[in-house]
DNA sequence: ATGGTTGATATTCAA
């Protein structure tokens, strides 16, 4: 089963790139970030046509999270629990950053949980050095908690589940041509990497480290300045695995090829296969 | 150097 994320920065402006990709790449399962659209106008018959069951969580200019399937998907939930208050400004979380499901293969059942990770800059921080209450970075901090307790449920459960999307987050300095660059920004401060950890330390497989230390391998390149060119890129879309689901990994790759097409994403897919 | 680019939307915000 080869299951992949990618955040395709509008899908309106995308339909062109996604369907190329698809076509090339022959996913079975789709994690999508940024569909920047709400549900009713997505193109789900386009995407039908091509075979695919179409499950969006979607809102009104920005974010939006959705799942593509070849396979049956069940249970179906949309956004991450823990919301209520957690907004910005202390509104309820109503941002669509988040969508579970559950696909069956040969041998044993998948739960995937597609994320978009918010982006947390500009950092703003109280003189003591801690966030501003109901700020951006505040805000980004506070959803990798709920992320936190949604994957130490599913961990007790002790079956096989993924986490994949868009993090917004490096992970080390080599996930990073120029980590300088970034030692302030919300992708890579302390306390993001810190909460990132935390997550991983639950008992997660980073499945394109398990599979691929190819230095200077990246998932996003800024638009401005050249940087794909540059390879000046960061490493910010992750395969996260439950050692149940680790079992049956076989190989993860990044789809460099995707961002040098015509009208790309800013950022590339990333796919894992699992003999599951 | 506070530039540069893109998308959705509205005459800016988010990334």
């Amino acid at each position: 089963m080869k299951i992949a994320s990618f955040n395709i920065n509008g899908i309106k402006a995308r339909i062109e790139a996604l369907t190329d990709w698809l076509k090339e790449a022959d996913p079975d399962v789709v994690l999508l970030q940024e569909i920047k659209s709400i549900d009713e106008n997505f193109p789900r018959e386009h995407f039908e046509d091509l075979g695919y069951i179409v499950e969006t969580h979607g809102q009104k200019s920005f974010n939006g999270v959705a799942i593509l399937s070849k396979l049956p998907l069940e249970d179906v939930t949309r956004g991450l629990p823990g919301g209520a208050g957690m907004g910005r400004e202390g509104a309820d979380d109503i941002e669509a950053r988040y969508i579970e499901a559950t696909v069956v293969g040969d041998h044993d059942a998948l739960r995937v949980c597609g994320l978009y990770l918010p982006n947390g800059n500009p950092v703003d921080l109280n003189a003591d050095g801690t966030p501003v209450a109901g700020s951006k970075y505040d805000f980004k901090l506070k959803w990798f908690a709920r992320l936190q307790a949604r994957a130490e449920e599913l961990f007790a459960a002790e079956t096989p589940f993924l986490m994949a999307g868009d993090f917004n987050l490096i992970p080390q300095a080599e996930d990073a041509k120029r980590p300088d660059a970034w030692r302030q920004d919300a992708l890579f401060r302390d306390e993001s990497r810190r909460a990132w950890r935390n997550l991983v330390n639950l008992g997660f497989t980073d499945a394109l480290r398990a599979r691929d230390n190819t230095p200077e391998t990246f998932t996003y390149w800024d638009y401005q300045g050249g940087a794909f060119d540059k390879n000046d890129g960061i490493r910010i879309d992750h395969f996260l695995l439950s050692p149940q689901a680790a079992d049956y990994l076989t190989d993860c790759k990044i789809d460099v090829f995707a961002r040098a097409k015509t009208k790309p994403s800013d950022h590339t897919p990333i796919w894992v296969t699992l003999d599951i």
